[in-house]
DNA sequence: GCCAGAATAGACGGATCCGTCTAGCATGGT
DNA sequence: ACCATGCTAGACGGATCCGTCTATTCTGGC
């Protein structure tokens, strides 16, 4: 199941045939067919598990005791991460809506997580944070991740970052640029 | 011509295959293939055309004697105009970049874009715009984009041109900004 | 030991798609 | 009238892909 993640993720969805996953993972063409019954079913597997994965990841990373702006840096963090580490291949779920378009079970998964995404960052915000803020940061997030894809530069996500904690305060956000690799 | 920009847009390159472009254009398949020896070539000039038609609609749409901010404002409304048409099916060079990872040629007609792209926003905030303001709106306008494919809401499109609006009161602050829109 | 249930390997059909190629038809210049 | 050129219609091959199905092998409970 994680090289279905891995080919789905690196290669696109459309581009993996089923006969591709299965010789990769080692199983059986029937098991694969006897567990998810179609490749939708697969693809909808690949999409919750995603949505798990990176909700874990970004609740472990935040430091509920940190400042709003601190635990936005840190979220944003999390795709500048990806980037530098020369394995983020674009938001999956924006994949899946593009590769996808009228395949109803993966919109279902889409939307899904755009709402924990949208209450995760709210969550984030505080008390603070109306709803617009959200919808901006939101706004930002998939800017971040949309330009983090177009050019490789994890410069465009901190620019991102930048301009969400603006949202939060004003003007005058605390700059902390990341780590890079030689 | 027009009609496989409207196949490709609506439908995705990858699901629209050349039996149905020539179908609907009412072309041999022969001549298509005189004219584009591929379908790499056919898509390639669909997104010369599409890139063609934003430029112009651009600056069709742009006024230079009004202020950054108005500019941007319509710069901006560009999406939601298509968004409340119904027309809007996210940005052609993302979606050719998400269903066409390894295609070369694609890949160039993609970064000709993205320069033509920084070009213009550059234009827009006229020479107060820093780079880092140039890039600041491109993932505003990135993210605005992606919104809008995602939830279908003008609103986020707005919201992405508020924020691009105090980019600009936020960098330039040679030129007095002249009036702000509430 | 025995047998039901599950997994394996892989063939198979039906569909789609890309690109080539053949064969006929039109058009236009000389 | 004649011929070259380009278009049309569509068959065709090769490839891929999804999903089913068969035949064989493994596994675990009794």
């Amino acid at each position: 199941m994680a090289t279905a993640r891995r080919l789905f993720y690196t290669r696109g969805i459309n581009a993996t045939g089923i006969d591709l996953v299965i010789a990769e993972v080692g199983v059986a063409k029937g098991s694969m067919y006897h567990h998810f019954g179609n490749k939708q079913a697969l693809v909808v597997a690949y999409l919750q598990q995603e949505e798990a994965t990176w909700k874990a990841a970004s609740e472990t990373r935040d430091d509920p005791r940190a400042s709003a702006t601190e635990r936005l840096r840190v979220f944003f963090d999390g795709i500048s991460v990806d980037v530098l580490a020369g394995t983020f291949h674009g938001c999956p779920f924006m994949n899946a809506a593009i590769e996808r378009p009228d395949d109803l079970g993966v919109g279902q998964v889409i939307a899904h997580y755009r709402e924990a995404l949208a209450s995760h960052i709210a969550h984030l915000l505080g008390e603070d944070g109306s709803s617009t803020a959200v919808d901006k940061v939101m706004v930002l997030y998939d800017g971040a991740k949309t330009s983090a894809k177009m050019t490789r530069d994890p410069a465009l996500v901190e620019l991102a970052a930048d301009m969400a904690c603006e949202v939060v305060h004003g003007h005058g956000s605390t700059r902390r640029p990341i780590a890079r690799k030689g």
